[in-house]
DNA sequence: AGCGGAACCTGTCGGC
DNA sequence: TGCCGACAGGTTCCGC
């Protein structure tokens, strides 16, 4: 489910709610997530600890916490974060419950079981994060960066866009809707590209980024807000999911094909 | 280095 | 109505 753009939006709105709050109980409901600590130690790791402040890497939610440490997660596909008033009992798919000092809750929801959640005393202990490349809004991610880095890669663009190793945050949705503002072919060889080309490349990623995180992210399912509303970048998207409908600039049916057991959309004509 | 396939788990949707 | 396959915003591991 989330991308970037979602992963930001929750973390904003995280961090809005969370800073100064202790978490009183930790309730795991199901202990998927945990990439198999036992439940005690994750939540003993837990407890008595304040949020101090929440941020993104990648698609990475970085929970930063007093006495210093890290609650780490990753949403997968169906992960979220919800902050409820008290509940009776857990609703259907909460994992587990971070009970705020004054009975409220951070909840993590996820019907398919694939999110993780990780408690860390130092960053770099944490090997995934380790392995993350560069992120679009750090000062590191830069045209010049972008070509050295393609040129040393005969990998299809597509699959070069969605490897978190390289550039770290983006999915399925938004490598779709990039290609198609820099009208660039998903199938291209990525040592193939000109250095306009990777220039059209570069400011795709940051205008087409920019513009989902300023409508919330997209909701094409289920992906929700931490207030349960809807993103609205959905109803910007030209490429992702509209196979066979005309392509807004030149009315080509866009086509759909299969890369890495993904789904790829795009204009034919358009993206070269 | 790069690719294809399977796996993790659960649900929805379309076709017959 | 019921069953079955395809597909879903992600990632990892394994073999060639």
């Amino acid at each position: 489910m989330p991308e970037l753009p979602e992963v930001e939006t929750i973390v904003r709105e995280l961090d809005a709610a969370l800073p100064g709050r202790r978490i009183r109980r930790v309730q795991v409901f199901r202990a998927d997530a945990l990439g198999g600590v036992p439940v005690a130690r994750f939540r003993a790791a837990l407890e008595g600890r304040t949020f101090r402040h929440v941020r993104r890497q990648g698609k990475f939610l970085l929970f930063e916490l007093e006495p210093p440490g890290y609650l780490i997660g990753h949403l997968r596909m169906t992960g979220k974060f919800a902050v409820s008033p008290p509940l009776p009992k857990p609703l259907p798919y909460h994992r587990v419950w971070f009970e705020l000092e004054d009975g409220a809750l951070l909840v993590f929801q996820d019907m398919r079981c694939f999110g993780t959640l990780a408690v860390v005393e130092r960053l770099r202990d944490y090997a995934p994060l380790a392995a993350l490349g560069v992120d679009p809004f750090s000062r590191h991610f830069t045209a010049h960066w972008l070509a050295e880095a393609l040129a040393a890669s005969r990998t299809p663009l597509k699959h070069w866009l969605m490897d978190q190793s390289k550039v770290a945050g983006l999915g399925n949705i938004y490598v779709a809707e990039i290609l198609y503002d820099a009208r660039l072919s998903p199938l291209r060889t990525a040592n193939t590209l000109i250095a306009a080309e990777v220039e059209r490349l570069y400011r795709a990623v940051r205008r087409i980024l920019r513009k989902a995180i300023h409508k919330s992210g997209t909701t094409i399912r289920d992906f929700r807000r931490v207030d349960q509303k809807t993103g609205q970048f959905q109803n910007f998207l030209r490429v992702y999911g509209k196979a066979g409908q005309p392509c807004p600039s030149c009315r080509t049916p866009i086509a759909r094909v299969v890369q890495q057991q993904r789904s790829t959309f795009y204009c034919p004509t358009c993206q070269r």
